[in-house]
DNA sequence: ACTGCTAAACTGGTTAACCAGTTTTTAATT
DNA sequence: AATTAAAAACTGGTTAACCAGTTTAGCAGT
């Protein structure tokens, strides 16, 4: 029994010949909605792998609603037909790091609308969260300090004031690869910073007001240099 | 020492208890980027619980970027700052599951996207994999069968095709739940699925010809009743 | 042949022991 | 006193053992 340490890229294509294993299998079974998967200790001496392994993978499919695991009973198939099954599968394999562009992408995306839905739907108790970060945020620029990160909560304090808990969850998903790449390529320098005090001003002004359609507007062009720089830098 | 099966819910109760720990511990110990937390089996025996618990706590804050943990050698604080931190934590805690309502929609803002970029940006094989998908669905509601999945296999094609990783990501994260929901509720019925190919048949033509504003008007047309119908749910 | 019950086998979850690098301490040498 | 080499302590990752419900098999009684 060799035992040595594997690096997370290795690790990764384990999970994934796993889970292609596990498709393989209900598949070649025809496993339906609700049948029972083969248990975990069978799973690991069938694929040569630690029963470790088989329960991470079998957790990354739950996770995607694929299986559902009941506590001292068994794993089963979750209620999706097999070529729904199939699919998914192939694409959870495929799933790579999200690139920059995508990234930025998704987070102009997201945050277009969240603001909007700020401005309709914040309440009193929003409102002063954003405003507290804002105010972070405004004595770190204007003490010359980076303020990325000032700068990001607040977009998340829009992204919980829009009362869309998935946006919201995705917000924060997104926004630590974007605090450590914007970090990386020195995308706010100071001069954009201070733009940026007045930017998140209006914004909030906007919020505060429920103007939905001005809040967007004025996320608009908060991010339209941000969106060419970004689109240069890969 | 006692030793039961927690629920989900009660197992998130102690993962919280954690987070919320360790969040103390970087405040008190003004821990900053690159520091060491402590060893896990520390952190164990002073929150009282076990090494496994906190291990599922720190790799949940790894996936959200605030820590990184090396192998042999500890788990240290990202580079990212105190404020964030703090802030970053409280959401994560007060993370529930996300409500239909959010999710449908998310769903709908972000197909909007997705199906102009894949106007935009589909290849061939793009192409060829959302007929294949639009051909299985048209079959299943032919035969008169329940086709949420094969709807939705449709719907993630497109996001796959519009070349935007971390969107394809999301769609494949609020499919599941979408596909449960919706059968739980009998969303689509037959005359609904009738209508239905007519509308995926117009959106894959807008892809194929890219015409990017006509593929997002055909599918504003698809989610209409959809939208309608699924805020009447709750 | 059928039902009811008991016990053995099996299940996912949990804990404890172990592994092999890393880091710190210690001691020996210059 | 400074440097370096060796060893002890410590680290996250991994494996094996264990736990308490669940499921199944077998048997007894009818």
């Amino acid at each position: 029994m060799k035992l040595e340490v594997l690096t997370k890229n290795e690790n990764k294509k384990v999970e994934n010949f796993i889970i292609k294993g596990i498709r393989d299998l209900i598949n070649y079974k025809n496993l339906e909605p609700g049948d029972k998967l083969p248990s975990e200790r069978m799973l690991s001496e069938k694929f040569e792998v630690s029963r470790n392994n088989v329960r991470e993978a079998i957790q990354k499919l739950e996770f995607y609603g694929l299986l559902k695991s009941r506590p001292q009973s068994g794993t089963f198939v979750a209620n999706i037909g097999v070529t729904a099954m199939n699919g998914m599968i192939e694409d959870i394999i495929r799933l790579d790091e999200p690139d920059f562009k995508s990234l930025v992408e998704t987070r102009i995306l997201l945050e277009l609308k969240t603001v909007k839905l700020a401005a309709l739907r914040r309440t009193e108790e929003d409102l002063q969260k954003m405003e507290e970060a804002l105010l972070a945020y405004k004595q770190k620029v204007l003490n010359g300090e980076d303020a990325v990160q000032e700068d990001l909560l607040f977009h998340l304090a829009i992204a919980k004031a829009s009362g869309n808990s998935t946006m919201n969850t995705f917000m924060l998903i997104i926004t630590p690869e974007i605090i450590t790449k914007f970090e990386k390529y020195h995308v706010c320098d100071s001069d954009l910073s201070q733009k940026g005090i007045v930017d998140h001003q209006a914004i909030f002004d906007a919020i505060k007001n429920e103007d939905p359609q001005l809040a967007k507007q004025k996320m608009k062009d908060h991010f339209k240099e941000l969106y060419v720089y970004c689109y240069n830098i890969e």
